[in-house]
DNA sequence: CGTTGAATTTAGAATAATTCTAATTCTAAG
DNA sequence: CTTAGAATTAGAATTATTCTAAATTCAACG
């Protein structure tokens, strides 16, 4: 995760920053759609594809982070510490958790898959409140 | 997991057998597209939409399940026991693997997310060995 | 300051991925 | 054999994402 002052250093242009600012004001993970939308708000000239290429730029610097549970439209995420999904196989709510992952664990994964461990991500699938 | 004598007795069609198959058969996890054009190869008349038909099906039945990284398509995967992923950062490349995950892990994921659980999931993001 | 050039943004077109529609075919039950 | 519901088909429609080419921004340079 990235300090504000690591942020400024970028010097972000004014369109990453609604961008930016839009997905981190939001309890919600956003589709692409809704960041354009709420962006528009902000910055009523920007545009789609400036949005999307906001998205990249600002997931390649490690700023927000992209989920996709296999349902229509990717989401966005602000990048604050690792943490975890739960997703609810009814209604499709997605929530962030934070858990404890073992040590262990990560180091299982990397010998078991050969690759070179990055991070580790857990997603839990239920029921949410809600949906009973 | 479902075992071939629930298998059969779901009475699969011959779209939905072939379409299955194909998935089962393959090594890689396919895309809707990819599992069109094979399923073509056995069933030259099979509609794209029966495809996507048969997928969700499918799906719904546990027989196989779908999985996307944030890039692009889909894809699908049988489905044999309970496993974990890795994905490549770099060159996107995904494989299987199998974790032993605590009976801990899931209690405290429902705990945090107050859903009702239904199944975990492991995602480790990293470098595969061709990628260095 | 003007010029230059790289990076970014813009609007809209193009492509890719997925779902829908309406007509037809299949299948199992009566 | 009928009939009704489910599944399939071809192709259109919709949704999601990326591309293109022109315009803009902005910093570095003379």
């Amino acid at each position: 995760m990235k300090s504000t002052t690591e942020i400024e250093e970028l010097g972000l242009t004014k369109q990453r920053k609604v961008v930016l600012s839009v997905i981190m004001d939001s309890k919600e993970h956003l589709t692409a759609n809704e960041v354009f939308e709420l962006s528009k708000g902000l910055l009523p000239k920007i545009s789609f594809a400036t949005v999307y290429n906001s998205l990249r730029y600002l997931k390649e610097e490690g700023l927000i982070s992209e989920v996709n549970f296999g349902s229509g439209a990717s989401k966005y995420d602000r990048m604050t510490d690792r943490h975890d999904h739960a997703i609810c196989s009814s209604c499709g709510k997605l929530v962030d958790i934070r858990l404890d992952l073992p040590e262990e664990l990560i180091r299982q994964a990397a010998k078991h898959s050969k690759f070179r461990p990055e991070s580790l991500e857990l997603t839990l699938r239920g029921t949410c409140p809600e949906c009973k």
